[in-house]
DNA sequence: GCCGTTTTCGGCCCGACTGTTTTCAGTCG
């Protein structure tokens, strides 16, 4: 089909309202209905262009920082969004109004849904897919096991013993392409490999890169970019380590393997001549690459890993800053190579000057063990002091969360007694009085308005009913975020990654309720939580609404994972200015007490 | 299916490795 191009328009009448239910026409939603239209359409042997083209709207749609569904309801235009052009426009329209479209209907018609499940085992893809289905009707992989077994697969034209064994081992495993593990979790089986890999003779480094290396949250698997001369057998040292289980692949330039772990471990080798074109191709992300070799092309280049080339000859290749250089770009930092507008704002000369760790003056979410920590105040003090802070606020919990030995009203009090004696001993570190307080299930707050009003801070969470609907829970917090003294909203979403999902919530609507009522949002830089999500925080940015990168820390050493919310925070595009606790004391101090007159006694 | 400083056609990111094949298709990152 041939389309002109117009800018996306919402629709000339105000949309029949969302399907009623459970069901949320979210942007991730919509991206779902264009994931699977895109693996049917690969098993269907469509073209691939139009393949990618539903794979980059879906892409496109998971980064948007506003909610497509709500813009179009309320008879607003969309802006033009790139890779979404007329006929993509009209199917989001579709699926925001009923939550489906005919397209994803027709192929489900033909294939079985089932078969995009098969696409997640390893070395299956469309083609073998559609192979095993329209020779041998498997749509499931307790068929593909059967079948194996049965050696009915071998007989396949493509296939064969070893890829019939293959295929039944990676199905039975459940080896698939999606399990991710928390960052902080899989920091120090990398730093293992890596350091392994350095003592080889003749490997001159190691270095992580991939999503790793962009501190994303989770990470799907450990990628390591190894600088070696071409003479070095670096792949048949590096397979004989104590952590590996599977050798996946294995050639000169590059192997595959599982940890005992579960993790899949991609180690790729270069010369030293092109290790920097190498470190951004193997750091990525995909997107990102994609991107900047696009760019290439506007320019009559080639990129790839090798470097920058105009016809045959090499431009750039060995260090990051000149492969970006010779694409005309400023060197782009890892955490915002995910093609969410880097390379257009780099062309610009707008990125953002992102914040640093050393930017945070303080924390404003601790606990002791007076609820569920493990250190003193003091213990905490000195650690905090440690970590480079000069101010933190101790958040205990409240009465209601007993499992964690919540504090009364009476405790608070004799806290608050203890933290001004300690405060008055303390060189360099100030404690401020705070609570993390519960959010109950109606948004009312765990403890009394004249209690909450001695502290310095009310740090609001929830830690229960979880499963409200989407109206409920979005009401209870902000019934809560409206109570005069709530300062911060913690973890957000109460996502355990793994293990919680994240809470049912209008989250634009709480970011828009934080911005009118001066509420801040944290930024929980406990591994397991990263909550808020670094998107989210984008879109909290651009609504004004001031972040606080908090450890949530329980004991001394967790002050340490600061780090890891500044990660997060530099992939939400964060700047000092956006982050609550970059400010000096004396600055937060006048920031509390314009936000609750009555409350600051420091 | 999208897109345009080469704009309504014709291109769309690029290379390593595997297994099955006998020169390459499929998968993966």
């Amino acid at each position: 089909m041939k389309h002109t191009v117009v800018p996306l328009q919402a629709p000339s009448a105000v949309l029949p309202p969302l399907p009623s239910g459970s069901q949320v026409i979210d942007n991730d939603h919509i991206a779902a209905v264009f994931d699977e239209v895109a693996d049917l359409l690969d098993i269907e042997d469509a073209n691939p262009f139009r393949i990618r083209a539903y794979r980059n709207a879906a892409r496109t749609l998971r980064a948007l920082t506003f909610d497509v569904a709500k813009t179009l309801s309320r008879g607003e235009a969309l802006p033009k969004l790139t890779g979404i052009g007329v006929d993509l426009a009209g199917k989001i329209n579709e699926i925001v109004t009923t939550g489906d479209c005919s397209l994803r209907q027709r192929l489900r018609s033909t294939l079985p849904p089932g078969l995009v499940g098969l696409l997640s085992i390893a070395g299956l893809g469309p083609r073998r897919v559609k192979n095993l289905y329209h020779d041998l009707g498997i749509e499931t992989a307790q068929q593909l096991c059967l079948a194996a077994q049965q050696g009915r697969i071998r007989h396949l034209p493509g296939f064969g013993e070893r890829m019939e064994a293959r295929l039944l081992s990676a199905a039975q495993k459940g080896i698939g392409k999606d399990r991710r593990l928390p960052l902080a979790l899989v920091e120090p089986m990398a730093r293992r490999l890596t350091e392994y890999l350095q003592q080889i003779p003749g490997v001159e480094q190691a270095t992580t890169a991939g999503s790793l290396r962009r501190m994303r949250d989770t990470v799907g698997d450990i990628d390591i970019l190894v600088v070696a001369a071409p003479s070095v057998d670096v792949t048949t040292q590096f397979i004989s380590h104590p952590d590996i289980s599977t050798v996946l692949v294995k050639g000169h330039a590059r192997a595959s393997v599982m940890l005992n772990s579960g993790m899949q471990v991609d180690v790729r080798i270069v010369e030293p001549a092109v290790y920097g074109a190498a470190l951004v191709y193997f750091t990525g992300s995909k997107a990102h690459n994609i991107a900047i070799r696009q760019r290439a092309q506007k320019l009559g280049l080639k990129l790839n890993e090798y470097g920058v080339f105009r016809a045959k000859n090499r431009l750039a290749s060995t260090t990051e800053v000149s492969v970006y250089q010779a694409l005309g770009l400023p060197w782009i930092t890892p955490e915002l190579r995910e093609d969410r507008g880097e390379v257009a704002a780099a062309l610009a000369g707008h990125l953002p000057g992102l914040i640093e760790l050393t930017d945070l003056k303080g924390d404003l979410h601790a606990h002791t063990h007076a609820s569920d920590g493990g250190n003193s105040l003091e213990e905490m003090a000195l650690a905090a002091q440690g970590a480079g802070l000069e101010y933190l606020a101790i958040t205990d919990h409240s009465q209601s969360l007993r499992v964690a030995h919540g504090l009364g009203v009476e405790q608070l009090l004799k806290q608050i007694d203890q933290i001004d004696a300690l405060n008055s001993r303390l060189q360099g570190m100030t404690l401020l009085k705070g609570i993390e307080v519960d959010i109950l299930e109606d948004g009312n707050l765990d403890l009394p308005d004249d209690i909450l009003g001695r502290l310095d801070l009310v740090v609001g969470a929830v830690h229960s009913h979880f499963g409200l609907t989407l109206r409920q829970q979005t009401q209870r917090l902000l019934r809560a975020m409206d109570h005069r003294y709530f300062t911060i909203l913690a973890h957000p979403l109460c996502r355990l990654i793994n293990e919680r999902d994240p809470l049912n919530l209008d989250l634009p609507a709480i970011i828009k309720a934080a911005a009118q009522r001066g509420c801040c949002l944290e930024l929980n830089a406990q591994p397991p939580r990263m909550d808020l999500f670094d998107l989210q925080c984008q879109y909290a940015k651009d609504e004004g609404v001031l972040i606080s990168v908090n450890s949530d820390a329980h004991r001394t050493a967790d002050f340490a994972n600061l780090r890891y919310g500044v990660a997060q925070a530099r992939r939400g595009w964060l700047e000092k200015h956006n982050v609550i606790n970059t400010r000096s004391l004396t600055e937060l101090k006048a920031w509390l007490v314009i936000k609750s007159p009555t409350t600051f006694r420091g």
